[in-house]
DNA sequence: AAAGTATTTAGATATTTGTCTAAATATATA
DNA sequence: TATATATTTAGACAAATATCTAAATACTTT
């Protein structure tokens, strides 16, 4: 829970994640979306894969960076709970 | 949406919307539930105050806290845009 | 009005975080 | 095998953050 809300606070990983809603990119093609380094933006997607947001497949010389929707069921329900009634 | 999960990224901050979750509560009360000074609880409130998670109300001297659901809501909205099928 | 209680504000400090450049690793191609 | 491309790792640094103690503010009670 706590690797997933830090992952979250942050612009720049939220942005990653919409545009891994759209479609599968390389991690090159990510950064080209961005004016942050090449660096910067692969300790980004750590960070998102730590928290199981994003899952990373080797293809070549290439890194296909992915969404990974489980774990926002997990943060869903997780909000859920403040939405139960209370007396 | 910056402010929100800036606010979130907190363990302490994610326990006391739990406790409010049950009841509204003091300041004081909120304070009681954990070993951390004062001050710091009052400026984690203040935080979440000013996501909009929570709400003050003076009462006398003391000050009442309360959870605000409806910006779960909104949270919540943010994260069903991944759970909508691509392709 | 003085003293006590509840809470916040101010200021200091150690830790965490986002960013950068330079270097390392891995794969592809000439 | 040498060079180019894709990506990460390492190390440095400024900015943000969580925490503390001390002081300020506000209300209540004696």
């Amino acid at each position: 829970m706590n690797a997933l809300f830090k992952a979250l606070n942050d612009p720049t990983r939220r942005e990653i994640l919409e545009l891994l809603q759209q479609r599968d990119m390389t991690a090159g093609e990510i950064v080209d979306h961005f004016t942050i380094s090449g660096p910067s933006i692969s300790h980004h997607l750590d960070l998102l894969k730590q928290a199981g947001l994003v899952s990373a497949e080797k293809e070549g010389q290439y890194i296909y960076y992915s969404l990974n929707t489980t774990v926002v069921d997990e943060i869903m329900k997780w909000f859920l709970q403040f939405k139960t009634k209370k007396k």
